[in-house]
DNA sequence: CTGAAAGCGCTAACAT
DNA sequence: ATGTTAGCGCTTTCAG
């Protein structure tokens, strides 16, 4: 037993109208009467039609869907990062009438390993790329000539459309923060340091130093290519502190590292804010939870996403393949993790 | 320019067969032989060709997606818990060839309030439902005879197929763990207790204690409907211990909750486990970074995820609309934060 | 075991 | 401003 649903012939013979005009005015093409067009949408609202998406792709060689894709481990991030980037390309998706196929892919594709089977199968219209992908993937995926856009990453050695969080104005917000908190031994501490989010943030550092005149000190930069675990934010504070005493305030590549250092901390008894200032990047929302709360810099994940999908339609729907960037800004989330040095 | 895909008229032309043939290969159908078989498979290799969704669709009435609905609250989870069942759907979807649209809904879901778009546009073929979904939502998804699958949950008014933890042999294997250990007062604590999952854990717990003849007693239980937070792990510790001098050990409802109960234990000067041995359950990723490391009950998400989905592509290929159920089996993951009392 | 042919519901030229 | 109509690429009877 199948319930029938309402084609483009039932509105258009209820409307009395032909199916070519009612499909004009689902996409508001060609030069109809405001009367008709209202006919229509009356029809089609009593009918409940909702054309078929088989049908119009077929027709007219477009899927309606755009391919999401990130590495499984971005994705499983405790922080839920990408997953508010998700949401937010999801909920800009649905004011566009886009389906999002979401897939994940491993961290390490290798050649001869097949692209994500919505590109193989070309059930696509657009792709978007959230954070750092296997640089051979990516590659592969702009080869198909397959309107892209990244978020979160800048690939090194080609151009992509991209939606990029301000890192480098976020990195100096945080270090400012702490300079004028009076800290002059400002630590960073980091990893996937080749991540150019990350690099970013330690460039606004240092930049933000630099503008202060306080001299960079390489042994208060303790980076690494390892993950962005609490486990690996724990490491960091240690090898910090073993070459260095002195440290007053700490600038973590991102709040889980910055969760690490925490507990570095508290196991070796410093105090936080007291003993040391803190900072964290990206806003994670159990964040507000710590004891003490953290202070980070926000990044709006979700603008992020709507951003990134707003790119991607946009250049879906234009003639000429710019390539186009967007910068989301940041701003400081001040918390109990800093306190003025006295 | 536009790239032209071969379609299945080249394969049948490059194959000297018809069209009739290519398809019935492809979804092997009627009877063709085994030359004939190899030859079409050979052409479509040779050729790249991959058939068109949306032709297939619009011929066959399928639309080869299945979707994903989870509320955004749990989805954000920082565990990643629905984040790893999505991925086990997913995977197993890919082998049966359907795409999976995921959509986030409310908590609270209102009449009135619209379903999933792709459930008003009939774009998808089955519904898997992750988690506790507002009761309205699930009771309008039902009536729209579309073959669906809860995942972790029970509705309390009718039936539904579903995949369920086995969560009261989780709880009889924490608390058995627990009174194994030596200990008499144990505790439980949780956020949540209305959802299926949790009151089922808590039914784990009492029947291990009955079987071991120990007194149930109810100032040792500290359940709210509270969401599963640290926050309400460390509040309900509190509470807990307001109410109650002599615990020993405390089984919590998830490891979230058991986070938060470790933090006000470690805050309140109790040492894990020497004073206090603790259980969680769901065994989150981050469990092992802990100090010290969570003994949990594993629950292997992905492959409720995976059995989600087969389930459902079975309710989707079989002619009756019989209701089925599987359990996924846990198991104690054995960590630090437990210790036989002396 | 294989093929011919009639649609599936829509879009997009082209008419009018 | 609206209608006519030929496909889009596939599945699916029905014949052979």
């Amino acid at each position: 037993m199948q319930i029938l649903y309402p084609t483009i012939k039932d509105v258009a013979a209820k409307a009395n109208v032909s199916t070519a005009t009612v499909s004009h005015v689902i996409n508001n093409k060609g030069r109809i009467s405001p009367e008709t067009i209202k006919k229509v949408l009356k029809t089609i609202k009593q009918l409940k039609y909702h054309p078929s998406r088989s049908a119009r792709g077929l027709a007219s060689h477009k899927t309606g869907n755009i391919g999401f894709i990130v590495t499984s481990d971005h994705f499983l991030k405790t922080e839920a990062f990408y997953t508010r980037i998700f949401l937010g390309v999801e909920f800009e998706a649905h004011r566009h009438d886009y389906y999002v196929l979401l897939t994940t892919t491993k961290s390490d594709f290798k050649k001869g390993d097949s692209l994500p089977r919505f590109v193989l199968e070309q059930s696509i219209d657009g792709i978007i790329v959230a954070g750092k992908i296997p640089k051979l993937l990516l590659e592969t995926l702009c080869e198909q000539k397959i309107p892209l856009v990244i978020l979160d990453y800048i690939p090194k050695y080609f151009e992509c459309s991209s939606v990029l969080i301000d890192n480098v104005r976020g990195g100096i917000l945080a270090t400012n923060h702490l300079i004028e908190y009076g800290h002059k031994n400002i630590a960073f501490i980091s990893g996937e340091i080749s991540h150019s989010s990350i690099s970013d943030r330690l460039r606004g550092y240092k930049q933000a130093l630099n503008d202060s005149n306080i001299e960079i000190d390489e042994k208060l930069i303790e980076t690494s290519d390892d993950y962005l675990s609490m486990q690996n934010g724990y490491k960091a504070t240690e090898r910090l502190f073993k070459k260095n005493k002195n440290v007053t305030a700490i600038f973590a590549g991102n709040d889980t590292i910055a969760i690490g250092a925490m507990q570095y901390l508290k196991d070796n008894n410093f105090n936080i804010p007291n003993d040391i200032s803190l900072v964290g990047f990206d806003d994670a929302e159990t964040n507000s939870l710590l004891t003490p709360p953290l202070t980070t810099i926000q990044v709006p994940k979700i603008d992020l996403g709507i951003e990134g999908l707003q790119l991607l339609v946009n250049i879906i729907n234009s003639e000429n393949k710019m390539i186009k960037k967007s910068i989301v800004p940041v701003e400081l989330k001040l918390r109990e993790s800093t306190k003025p040095r006295l």
